[in-house]
RNA sequence: GCGGGUGUAGUGUAGCGGUUAGCACAGGGGCUUCCCAAGCCUCUAACCCGGGUUCAAAUCCCGGCACCCGCACCA
């Protein structure tokens, strides 16, 4: 099925639609309608059931809005700030930087006047026709706010909910009792101010996401997960190398194809997770990065893609981020983002210090002095440059102290592997997944899995009249107080009520006749073989129960 | 952001200077012998926005916005 034809059942059926029409419209904006937000819901709560339930991680929820130290930290603010310059004869686009590097390899970022001075300098001229480059424009990829009156603190929508964990690692560590490892989840939205959003829910300016955090000791990446049988898991691999091949998980790990435990096990989980919820499994595959094509704080990545009408489109990335994210973080706040180890046997060592002056870094840092020393001191000894917030310690500002010292303890900066998820592309390629024709009648029919499908049984009376539209109602009701999302419909033919119950993936019908009068038993009908069976009404909900529950937990 | 294309009821479309803006499906009401988008009657509902040209614009021109296809971008 194709793209297209998803966007105007969506549109058609309030799934979804893009925001903001009545005044023309924006860009990279789109709402979930009735029937769009309840899938949406349903995709998360099965990711929550595996990520959670099954996999006993942490569910916990930080705010949208950050201030710029954390994102600072992170290396955002400098990483999403491309400066853009266009060719004023041919109208070319390119990275400002991207061209001093091609002359200037060892070029970096200073300031902007320094940036325009070198492409003078160097005489750098639109690389397709020769003609003279305007100006660089700056393009921040962050939406940025200001918090409180006056000139505000300046502070970013977050493009990603992972900075929230990280800088909360302390509480997490306490809440998993300080036992490595363990895994922190947020589903939530991030933004990023796209240049061109493209294709309806495919690049979004505001998305959902669904991300895991997890943190590991560094000499002990593997995580023990719910499915013991999990590297057994046969998945199709690209790397980075150019190999397309589909092999168990175990078999990539031998192989070094996959270097690290934990990715095999996450990319094992989000198929699954796929699966679980309808994604067609013939049109998965797992990508590796190149290595240019990384994060700036990641050292490995293997994306998931889905094939759809649009090609193959990333849904999901399970990134390495290794001690980046934590050391950036301790580097900035000063915080002790580590964790303890004790030694086996505790050694006698003589251990180097810093000790910190005070009056001299009270006059190189002001307030933030403090949490310089405390920085400072955490520090091994070694001839690197010290760098604190962006500034160097100088050697005067501190002596080095040696003495004896019983080691029982190690400190070390855990390992962190990210799966995350991007909750509206799954849903869209769930959708194209789902769509299918009904031969012979030419309508169209939504797939959905029971769990995840909006309404779980849709209650028709054959007629309304003779009575059979109360009794339908008297059902009804009885189903909504056994926790079951029903969908009522009298108006029009039974076959009309059937083919708009199908168009949004209600799986199961039930129909009130005249016999439901005479004994109690009613129709079920199930949507993709439209096959009905009879049986009394009291039976329903525990066998609506029991096919639901049975969708869910099959992962 | 660039180039090309497209914007007409909820959806899909016809109309290409003068139409009561047509059709189909969907939706509301009614009738009906009612279990897979059945039939009949009836009703509701649209020219993306703003300028301009013209006696007259859905139609031609310009600008904006949105969508589609390429290019670039996509941490």
């Amino acid at each position: 099925m194709q793209y297209q034809d998803v966007v105007e059942l969506a549109k058609r059926r309030g799934i979804f639609w893009p925001s903001f029409e009545i005044y023309n419209g924006l860009s990279g904006f789109y709402d979930y309608g009735p029937v769009g937000a309840l899938i949406k819901d349903n995709i998360i709560n099965t990711w929550k059931y595996i990520f959670v339930e099954l996999e006993q991680m942490a569910l916990i929820d930080s705010p949208n809005i950050n201030p710029e130290e954390v994102l600072d930290a992170s290396g955002h603010t400098k990483v999403f700030t491309d400066y853009i310059t266009y060719c004023e004869r041919c109208g070319e686009a390119y990275r400002a930087d991207e061209l001093i590097k091609k002359k200037m390899p060892d070029y970096e970022f200073t300031t902007y006047d320094d940036m325009v001075k070198k492409i003078e300098e160097l005489g750098i001229k639109c690389e397709k026709c020769g003609g003279n480059l305007s100006r660089p424009e700056k393009f921040n990829l962050m939406l940025s706010t200001k918090i409180g009156p006056g000139k505000g603190k300046t502070s970013y929508l977050r493009p990603e909910t992972a900075q929230g964990i990280f800088i909360n690692f302390l509480p997490y560590l306490r809440y998993f009792r300080e036992k490595l490892p363990f895994g922190v989840v947020q589903v939530g939205k991030g933004f990023r101010n796209e240049i061109s959003p493209r294709q309806s829910l495919l690049r979004l300016r505001e998305f959902n996401m669904a991300e895991a955090e997890v943190f590991f000791d560094p000499e002990y990446l593997e995580w023990k997960g719910f499915f013991q049988d999990m590297m057994d898991q046969r998945v199709r691999l690209l790397t980075n190398r150019g190999e397309d091949v589909e092999l168990r998980l175990g078999d990539a790990l031998k192989k070094g194809i996959i270097k690290q435990q934990p990715i095999a096990y996450f990319i094992g989980l989000t198929f699954r997770f796929l699966k679980n919820i309808g994604i067609d499994t013939e049109r998965i595959r797992f990508r590796q990065h190149h290595p240019e094509e990384l994060a700036h704080y990641s050292k490995d990545c293997w994306d998931c893609e889905v094939e759809t009408s649009n090609g193959w489109i990333e849904v999901t990335g399970i990134a390495d981020r290794n001690q980046y994210d934590l050391k950036q973080h301790i580097e900035h706040s000063g915080a002790d983002l580590y964790i303890l180890k004790k030694l086996e046997t505790p050694k006698n060592i003589k251990v180097k210090r810093f000790k910190g002056n005070e009056e001299k870094l009270k006059s190189i840092f002001g307030n933030e002095w403090e949490r310089a020393k405390k920085y400072l001191e955490s520090l091994e000894v070694t001839n690197n440059q010290i760098i604190f917030q962006g500034k160097r310690i100088p050697e005067d500002a501190y002596s080095i102290i040696e003495y004896d010292e019983k080691e029982e303890y190690t400190k070390e900066i855990p390992w962190v592997i990210e799966p995350s998820f991007g909750i509206d592309r799954i849903l869209l390629s769930l959708l194209e997944h789902s769509l299918y024709t009904r031969e012979n009648t030419g309508y169209k029919v939504l797939r959905l899995k029971p769990h995840i499908s909006p309404y779980k049984v849709a209650v028709f009376p054959l007629m309304p009249k003779d009575g059979l539209d109360k009794e339908a109602r008297d059902i009804e009701r009885i189903l909504r107080t056994e926790n079951f999302n029903v969908y009522y419909d009298e108006s029009g033919s039974i076959g009309k009520r059937y083919a708009r119950a199908d168009e949004i993936g209600i799986p199961y019908c039930v129909t009130i006749d005249y016999q439901t009068l005479k004994d109690g038993t009613v129709t079920l009908r199930e949507r993709d073989t439209t096959q009905q069976e009879r049986l009394g009404k009291d039976e329903l909900p525990e066998k609506l129960r029991r096919l639901i529950l049975k969708c869910l937990t099959s992962i």
